[in-house]
DNA sequence: GCCGCCATTGTTAGCGCGAACATCGATAGC
DNA sequence: GCTATCGATGTTCGCGCTAACAATGGCGGC
């Protein structure tokens, strides 16, 4: 049968105007479409020999399979959405590039869609301009709580993974365990011999913030120490500054636990232009390590978090979900942190001279 | 004619088990497929009351066009691809935020290929993989030097724009003036009465490293001064911290422009560590701007890059440029910098005392 | 009063692919 | 030697939409 209608008229000498369809493929192949895609998505009745020619027939064509095509045809558009915050942030963006490492690895596309804020409204907007794209399936990177509540209801059960994100919301959720983190930060203080340990908060509305409180008050709480009352920041440095003026006017402060490395930052430029010592008069411990963090004056111990092993964590859970394997317990997935002790944090008691700093 | 072939059996109750389609609004509206297909791309021969008849069943429905088969049949996908280096970085993360943004207000979906690593073949690959998705154009994120080379004639055509790269390809650019950003930092630095600033370099194939080196010598020239050799980093932090322990090391040393945020900040680690008083003994320039400069010791004055600006007109130049709409000079577009004056700099001569700073 | 034009709407034909079913031939089983 | 079975391949259909063209009817111009 004589195709060639003539409309996208082929130019002689072998290729056409057009890129190469599954059809080209075929007939340089002697072979039917549907043997074509057969091989495309190696399904296993194919004979070897056939197979190779038209691999061979692709390869010859420069052949792309239409992505586009294939969504519509399968219903599967191997691709997923991304949900972010702020990828300014380090964690957020760290995040997301270990998810869009570990997607295209397993075969996936990655569409983002980061809004401005992180209110359950621009959550929502964002899973439904993704769930409009065809995505096969969502990661909300969404710390703040109860953001991705009730968004995979509401598209059709598009199967959705929430990351850094708290336990309130009905999606599964991977999430490094601040509770831990901020009990080894405080834990690390207490037993430098510091009477009691004070608190430069995030902002209250962020279950990341709640989890490092409450860390904080068991430490505390389990060496019989009352906590003294949180400080309220924004996880901004300016924020880190304004609290580290006022405990600066305080005596007897003696160990800070501040709720990110931001902050920390914040706060040691205050200390600093206060004449208080770090870690001398005050030992201060900050919470993410920055690649910053080891740099700061002085360097920073810090609790660091790992968004790589985070990112990896989530897309594997969403890959599972979107094959519709048994997810079984992992649906609550929690990373360990780990603390990284550097020169910010010295005995109680004050005054002892630390040795010479040397970096790598 | 009856439709409904059993095959999707439509759940009694006026709604259907599946997703209703453009034909299922068009049955409602009373209207063909085309006339809902003309509304839904804002056709301008369609009568007002049959638009509103057709909305409000588009409504009644929550109907969602599928992007996947309004691709597949328009040939436009509506996406743009973004390649980048390492959005862990703060002006890769800040440029594909803002570009995002201004995707998704320019109506267009927003697909993500980070490479870990930024030579030509990882950006060859990026581009492909989204030219393999459907994208209409793709943004390259690309600071190293003709990495997006030829990336455009490889793909039929598809249109490329290059954000934060230098003038070496072929496709059009979008930059921040590297150049005159150094001559600020350098200018502020002899204004100052400094005898002559050495400079921390950032990679040698980094073009805007090298448009930096290029500025501080174009400044030193015009002062008739020699440049010192330029001490080479790779933006990380170690190695502006080891940059300082040589210059620390140097007598004569009294300015000293760095070529980015992050190596000034190890940088000031050493010099602090080695009893070199900034700005004091030492005034320091960085570039970058980062959120945490602020509050680097001492605050670091330092350039700023618009981010935001280059995303917006590198989308808007890819935007003109998937339209077809003339471009005109606009391929290569330069952002202006500005200088950032914070408390790292100070006159030659040293031992000024500075009065307290104090932040918002 | 007839013609032609234009606004509005409908009909048909794909876009490039995968799913479902049909077909064909070879092999095994008896 | 006849049939059941299975591997390998082909044919048909439709995913949900847009493009191209056709059809209709109202209007003004002469």
């Amino acid at each position: 049968m004589s195709a060639d209608t003539g409309r996208e008229r082929p130019v002689v000498g072998g290729h056409t105007a057009r890129p190469p369809v599954i059809h080209d493929v075929a007939r340089l192949a002697g072979v039917s479409h549907q043997t074509v895609s057969r091989v495309l998505n190696d399904h296993p009745n194919v004979r070897r020999t056939t197979r190779d020619r038209v691999l061979s027939a692709m390869r010859q064509l420069n052949y792309r399979p239409n992505a586009l095509a294939r969504g519509l045809a399968s219903r599967r558009s191997r691709t997923i959405g991304v949900v972010s915050f702020d990828t300014r942030l380090f964690g957020p963006a760290s995040t997301l590039l270990a998810i869009e490492q570990a997607a295209r690895a397993a075969g996936y596309a990655v569409s983002l869609s980061s809004g401005a804020n992180l209110d359950a409204g621009s959550v929502r907007r964002g899973v439904q301009a993704l769930a409009d794209q065809s995505v096969d399936g969502v990661i909300v990177i969404a710390p703040q709580e109860d953001s991705a509540r009730g968004a995979s209801e509401m598209h059709g059960g598009l199967p959705i993974v929430a990351v850094e994100a708290g336990y309130g919301g009905d999606v599964p959720v991977v999430s490094v365990d601040q509770f831990a983190g901020a009990r080894l930060a405080t834990d690390h203080l207490l037993e430098l011999g510091h009477r009691t340990v004070w608190h430069v908060a995030g902002p209250a509305d962020w279950l990341e913030a709640q989890e490092r409180v409450e860390g904080w008050r068991a430490s505390l709480a389990e060496a019989g120490l009352a906590a003294p009352p949180p400080i309220r920041g924004d996880w901004s440095p300016a924020s880190g500054y304004r609290a580290g003026i006022e405990l600066a006017g305080k005596s007897g402060v003696t160990a800070v636990f501040v709720a990110n490395d931001e902050m920390a930052l914040g706060l040691l430029h205050a200390l600093n232009e206060r004449g208080v010592r770090v870690p001398q008069d005050v030992s201060v411990v900050g919470f993410d390590n920055l690649p910053e963090s080891e740099f700061f004056i002085p360097a920073l111990t810090t609790v660091r978090q790992d968004f790589d092993e985070l990112g990896r964590r989530g897309l594997q859970l969403l890959v599972d979900l979107m094959d519709k394997s048994p997810v079984d317990d992992r649906s609550r997935s929690r990373v360990a942190p780990s603390l990284v002790v550097r020169r910010s944090t010295a005995r109680a008691g004050g005054g002892d001279r630390m040795p010479r700093f040397s970096a790598g």
